[in-house]
DNA sequence: AAAGCAATGACAACTCGATGACATCCACCA
DNA sequence: TGGTGGATGTCATCGAGTTGTCATTGCTTT
C-alpha cells in the first residue's frame, strides 16, 4: 500500500484530501502539527507529502526543509492559499517539488501528485529478476528463458510479478484474485488455474513437474525461485 | 568562467537564480529588459540563456527569436508561468531548447540548464538522434528518413521525444497523456492511438508491422530504437 | 474564409482472459 | 490397499475488451 502524508490543520481540507486520495487507492496519514509530521514521514515513508504552509507552530518551510534533508527522494508538494511568486520561489528553494494554490481542483492536485510520484520512481534503477534459467525485466515487459525471448501477456506479467514479490509464501487463489485481478472483475478460481498453467507452460522446464510454481493442495500456489 | 544570461524582471527571482547558479560556479549576468538582453548576449556569449516570458516592453518570444537568430548554438530555456502552458509548443518552435514552468524546483532547473549546455556542446558534432533509417534533430525540429525530409507536427515531435527519452520501457497511454499532453487538456486514450498511428505512417518502413513503435497489448507502447 | 491539425466517434480486426467440460490427481478413510 | 469426493490440470471455445484505422468534427491559426 502506498502512503501519502498530508500535513494540514484545517479539518475540512483534511477530509477532502483523505477522500480524494483514498478513492485512488492510497493510504493517507494526516498530521496537523509540523514536528509530528517529520516523525510520521520517517515512520511511514510516504510516496508523496502534501504540505500546507499555514501551520500553527513550526513554520511550514522548516517542515519542508527537514523532510527534504532526511528524505530527498520523497516528493513534497506545497499547498498554499496565496499564490505569491516570491513565496513560490522561496519554497522551491527549500526543495519542494511542486506548488498548488488553494482553491485547487481535485483532479489537478491528483495529477500533480501522481506526476511527482512517477518522476521520483523513474529515477530508481530498473532491475531484472532472475530465477532458474529465467530472466525478467518488468519495465520493458520482456522475459528471457535460457537466453531465448519468451512473450508473456500483460496479465501473465502481473501474476508473475506478484509471485516474485512474494517468494516462498503460499498464496491462495482468492488472494491472487484480489491482488492481481482486482475487485472490478472477479472471475472464478478456475481462471487462476489457467493462468498458472500458462506460466508453467512458458517457464517451467517440465510443466508436468513444476519446480517454480508449486501447487499446495487445498491452499493455493507457492513460488520457489530456486 | 562560464556565463549565464538571466532575462527576468522580478528582483526576487533574479536573486534566487543568481544564488543558484553562482553557487554552481557560473558567472551570472542579469537583464530585465529585452533589448538590452539581446545586446548582452552578444557581449558575453553565455553558455545558456534563461528567459522569463513575462517581460515588460519587448515580448519574450521576440527576444527568444532574436537571440536564436544571432546565436543558434546558445541554448535558450524559457521560464513560463503555469497558466501559459499552451504556449510551450509554440516557444519550442521559436527555437527555445527547453522550457521550465514556474514554479520550478532549483534542482530541476539546474539539471535542465546543465543538460542543455551539455547538449549544445555536443551539438557542434552530433546533436541528432538516429534510429533505423530515421535521423531527428529536436532543436531544429527537423526529421529525415532515408535522406528525405519528413515533416512532423509539434505534438508528434513531443511524443517522439518522449519515446526516445524512454527507450525500451513500456509506456502506458495514461502516462503519455500525463507527460506528453499534460493534465490541463486530457483527451481520451483513443487520441494516443491516433498519434501513434501518425508516427508509424511517417516513420515505420511497414506501418502494419511496426518495428520501432511496438504495441504491448493491455499495457501500452514501447519504443525500440534498433 | 481556408488550411492544418488535434480530438472524437464509429467500426472492424484482433487478442486474450473467462468459462465449462472432462480428465487426472490427491487426501482421506474404510 | 483400494475407493471416493473434492481439488486441480488441461483443453477447446466464446466473447468482452483492446487496438487499428478511417471519417468527421471542431478548434486554432493565418
Amino acid at each position: 500500500m502506498q502512503n501519502i502524508l498530508v500535513i494540514e490543520d484545517d479539518s475540512r481540507v483534511q477530509k477532502t484530501l483523505v477522500r480524494l486520495f483514498e478513492g485512488e487507492g492510497y493510504a493517507v496519514r494526516v498530521e496537523s502539527d509540523g514536528l509530528n509530521a517529520v516523525a510520521a514521514c520517517r515512520a511511514i515513508l510516504p510516496v508523496a507529502v502534501l504540505l500546507d504552509l499555514m501551520l500553527p507552530g513550526v513554520p511550514g518551510r522548516e517542515v519542508c526543509k527537514r523532510i527534504k534533508e532526511a528524505h530527498p527522494e520523497i516528493p513534497v508538494l506545497i499547498l498554499s492559499a496565496v499564490s505569491h511568486v516570491a513565496d513560490k520561489v522561496l519554497l522551491l528553494e527549500l526543495g519542494a517539488d511542486d506548488y498548488v494554490t488553494k482553491p485547487f481542483s481535485p483532479r489537478e492536485l491528483l495529477a500533480r501528485v501522481q506526476a511527482a510520484v512517477r518522476r521520483s520512481h523513474k529515477t530508481k534503477r530498473e532491475k531484472t529478476f532472475n530465477f532458474g534459467d529465467v530472466s525478467v525485466d518488468f519495465a520493458r515487459m520482456e522475459l528471457q528463458r535460457a537466453g531465448e525471448a519468451v512473450s508473456l501477456t500483460a496479465h501473465e506479467f502481473k501474476l508473475l510479478r506478484y509471485f516474485i514479490e512474494n517468494p516462498g509464501r503460499v498464496i491462495s487463489r482468492v488472494e491472487l484474485l484480489n491482488d492481481v485481478w482486482g475487485y472490478e472483475n472477479y472471475p472464478t478460481t478456475r481462471t487462476v488455474d489457467n493462468q498458472i498453467l500458462k506460466l508453467r507452460q512458458k517457464l517451467e522446464i517440465d510443466p508436468a513437474q513444476p519446480k517454480h510454481f508449486r501447487t499446495v493442495h487445498g491452499a493455493g500456489y507457492k513460488f520457489s525461485p530456486a
